[in-house]
DNA sequence: CACCCCATTGATATCGTTGTCAAAGAACAT
DNA sequence: ATGTTCTTTGACAACGATATCAATGGGGTG
């Protein structure tokens, strides 16, 4: 049989409240009290029994990543990232797979938070770019932290990126190869990170002197078909542009295969960049110039603000824009 | 405040273990008393409360994946998998990274599945093919199911796929396209799969009379450098085989870039598959010729039968073997 | 010295289920 | 009619923690 609190109490000679005190590190326990609670609790191994504290306390000690269907390099990262966050803290991960378009979503979640009595969410696009369903949880005082929402609330918890200067500072970096006919392949329409990255690339050509050429925009999904789709349309195009700048590395993917398939070579036809520094950037021929996010980190913050609150640290750790590097590989070549 | 098994009972006015009898499915109710209540359950929506189940039951309703580092698009499909199985069954799952080389695995998972009560483990490679491992497991009645083990106890719960056959197959095909020059990559050493493969290969170029050349036979490790690092090296070689079967996707990849960093031309100068048909497969030009495994399915799978244990419907659902779908693709040319 | 205050501690109720065990009543055999 | 067995049901304890609130005692104040 596990040890219980009792055992616990016994052995130190004082109450099972005031064991419970100093395993919650309340307030007013006199040090050597603690002191003795604390020897006792290591000497016999004794881990608090989950669901009793779960049952009392109206806590699970579980936080839920909420995710639809991302890249699958981008959810593992997430992920890895929370777990770490969660590592001795008490805390658990669990999954929930949604789909934005239900319209269930909102109940959906909800019920499956009080039936689990989940602790708090976690909260990637593009649902984090649903106002209405971040409302929602609002009313119904469930704690969330965002990863890359639209907008950044000061009252709420979230991780963003600067996605838009990353945008900008790579696209400036493309001009600075001597490219002026630059495409673009914009994101998912709903996720916000692809309206950032469009206005980088736009205001980034604009400040250049380079006008734009709708032509060579193309509207895609961050898949790797959407990219190639587009790709196609593009070089059907009477003039095709030295350089494409694609919303995601998937996408610059779909574009590098489209272009080869058509007999062109990358970067000496064609310069590509993508986005994210997924692992396709650099297992394909040429690799990709890309800009690399730290997920894991991001996502890391997102799980520690949120324990943070549980635990009433929240004046220690913040929400926080995370800085996105710029990595130029093969990809791109100077004109 | 939440409904509670209380509610019910007065609702139904019958005592609350006679609720409890119901909502368990417990032999013995009389049929107009589990009717009565089930309509009170629905009238007032009832859900039990999981912790005070957990409390009192000792059962978590959770399962936990276990994995150590794999393929993301492996890990994304495995999860995915096994939440459809969850779905509706009042489970869920919690996820565990594990090192498979640490020496505290054994004591800090069995920990971990005490601390919080999971009820079962979903095991996956490389973890799966450790022995002393699934023997700790069993030692602390700890039920598990896994997914592509390396010795298939009939005993336990397993799912499996044919790598041997999918193998030999993908190689047969190969040697029908007109080569015999064929390299191979091994694939991680720890997984059970990686030997199952590499016999697979041997015996099918050994039943069509071709002879073993270790040349072309190099240690991989699933990643896509080692997929790299061992192209460049057969590159070197005196004589260079017309085709490489990799272990797995990233592997082949890898070769393919090491390839085309040489200057040559894939299918062209040299064939190429690889094996699970992983994203990568079909976003890199050509694209790779491969076996693509249900790994979905046999995910959920697993889980379905851990859970199907738990309910007592053991008899129905079994360990059970999946089979694969030998994919052509351009990577692979007729000589 | 009497008084109050505050820090510390503990006895006991409580969370919402399931487990134990016994009671009530129906069914059947003697 | 009586005894035996089986089905159905409920009263109450138990799971292992936290919450409430009162008791204790040391220290400061007038």
């Amino acid at each position: 049989m596990a040890v219980t609190i009792k055992d616990v109490s016994k052995d130190a000679d004082v109450s099972i409240k005031t064991v419970s005190r100093v395993i919650n590190n309340e307030a007013n326990v006199a040090e050597a009290t603690k002191k003795k609670v604390l020897a006792s609790v290591k000497k016999l191994g004794f881990k608090p029994n989950k669901s009793a504290q779960s049952l009392r306390s109206k806590k699970s000690y579980m936080l839920a990543l909420l995710y639809d269907n991302p890249n699958k390099s981008y959810l593992a990262d997430v992920q890895s990232g929370i777990f770490n966050a969660c590592k001795n803290t008490g805390y658990n991960l669990v999954i929930q797979e949604c789909d934005y378009k239900s319209s269930k979503l909102k109940t959906d979640i909800i019920e499956f938070v009080e039936n689990f009595k989940i602790d708090g969410l976690i909260v990637t696009p593009p649902l984090s770019d649903m106002e209405d369903f971040l409302e929602e949880l609002e009313e119904n005082q469930i704690d969330y932290s965002v990863i890359a929402p639209s907008t950044m609330n000061p009252e709420s918890l979230y991780v963003s990126s600067n996605d838009y200067e990353a945008a900008y500072t790579l696209t400036s970096e493309i001009i600075k190869h001597g490219h002026k006919d630059i495409g673009f392949i914009k994101g998912h329409p709903k996720h916000s990170a692809s309206h950032l990255r469009f206005n980088g690339y736009l205001d980034a050509i604009k400040n250049h002197g380079i006008k734009r050429n709708d032509q060579w925009i193309k509207q895609g999904n961050f898949s790797f078909k959407s990219g190639f789709d587009a790709g196609v349309e593009i070089f059907h195009s009477k003039k095709i542009p030295t350089a494409i700048f694609a919303s995601n590395d998937s996408m610059a993917a779909g574009i590098m295969k489209s272009a080869q398939m058509k007999g062109m070579q990358v970067p000496q036809d064609l310069s590509l960049a993508g986005f994210d520094d997924s692992p396709i950037a650099h297992q394909i021929w040429p690799a990709l110039t890309t800009v690399k996010q730290p997920v894991e980190k991001m996502a890391a913050h997102a799980a520690k603000i949120l324990i943070a609150k549980f635990d009433g640290l929240a004046e220690k750790t913040k929400s926080k824009e995370f800085k996105s590097d710029l990595i130029v590989r093969e990809s791109l070549r100077s004109l």
